[in-house]
DNA sequence: ACAATTCGTGCAAGATCGTGTAATAACGTG
DNA sequence: CACGTTATTACACGATCTTGCACGAATTGT
């Protein structure tokens, strides 16, 4: 393991994960605590990334404009987005809602994974970015303000036409009586029909 | 074995595999670790690779130049973002194509202005959150990797039926080496039926 | 306040590096 | 062909880098 790499990477789970625990990592890539410390230290004295107890969080600006609801129970979401990556295997088409835990979810695909990921939420296709394997199709429409998601006719009739291997829904709560609950109307109608086009069905719920 | 040979195996095996160890490639090649420790410096100051300890990593590493672009010329970006935003109206229906310059006009928008906003950018949409009183409507279709940007038959009809007062069009013509890939010619379309569909036209160049 | 982590520093072993040197081979020239 | 030049490679050796361990200090959770 070469050292210019192992800080490369530690960089590159900063962006993806948000932060950095010096212990996973070690256990990660096989290696004691010191020497992940001492890269953390280098790091952050180069100005890369902001120093911690227990890791290290990034350094730029980009990242500090979170909303309260993005930073609620960060470390569950983000086991759930680990379990919920390891769930998606190549070559299939995925459909993925909205929701911060389902952009957790993207932030743990592997950058090489070869997918088709169909999404109706802005946040989650930019979020694929980097995912250099991967085709994005995009579902336009109207976006509905409070979860970022297209809704409308438009929306529904383009998910209507595409039909995926798996499905990522978001949900706001889970209710023994009810059921799924979710906070729009529209955005409930959506849900259901992408639920119809995909043969299987997973929701990553805090 | 060849010098020159040798030293695009190097640069082969370096490109396949993101990273070359001075070791390895000594015993792979049968030679000592001195002659491919040479290579790899006389390789690293022809700027074709980055010598680090132990091995070499890539020049331009992968995940560097999409950062690296969005920072390009970033202050006089913040200037055509701000001039930009002056331009919108209220109540107009705005037209926000996608490219790093027209990031930076959404960011100065001021974050209470009253528009429509049509964007087939998911980046742009997604940078369109905190202004409550704007209505966005996305475009849908297959996300051109190198942009961004929803293309395709989807995306153009859905636009071929809207119509907006103004649209920002975003030109990566002017960068010597990205204008000169032909993989946008699917996004030139796009653009043409933008400017179709539009009262009037800006493009913000750096 | 106390226990458990985590941190930083010093240190030593091993790996890797750069330079200098020598041997060999290929090359150009008279 | 003979000769000097250049290129290439391997080895030696001191310098530097990397890494894990030990130990006391600092931080965190209960």
């Amino acid at each position: 393991m070469l050292t210019e790499q192992r800080k490369r990477i530690l960089l590159e789970r900063l962006k993806r994960q948000g932060r950095i625990i010096a212990k996973d990592m070690s256990a990660e890539l096989d290696l004691s605590e010191d020497t992940i410390r001492r890269d953390l230290r280098e790091l952050a004295a180069a100005g890369l990334l902001l120093r911690v107890h227990g890791g290290a969080l990034p350094a730029s600006p980009t990242v500090a404009n979170l909303d309260a609801r993005r930073s609620m129970a960060v470390a569950e979401k983000q086991r759930l987005g680990q379990a919920g990556a390891k769930m998606v295997e190549p070559g299939q088409t995925v459909f993925i809602d909205g929701g911060t835990t389902n952009l957790e979810l993207v932030r743990h695909l592997p950058l090489d994974v070869k997918a088709t990921i169909i999404t109706h939420s802005p946040i989650i296709a930019a979020a694929l970015e980097p995912h250099c394997n991967v085709e994005v199709i995009l579902i336009g429409g109207s976006l509905l303000r409070h979860s970022m998601v297209s809704i409308g006719a438009v929306a529904l009739e383009a998910i209507s036409r595409l039909h995926a291997d798996l499905c990522f829904i978001g949900l706001t709560g889970l209710h023994p009586q009810e059921g799924a609950t979710t906070g729009n109307y529209e955005e409930a109608a959506i849900k259901r029909v992408i639920i119809g086009r995909s043969a299987d069905v997973v929701s990553l719920v805090t």
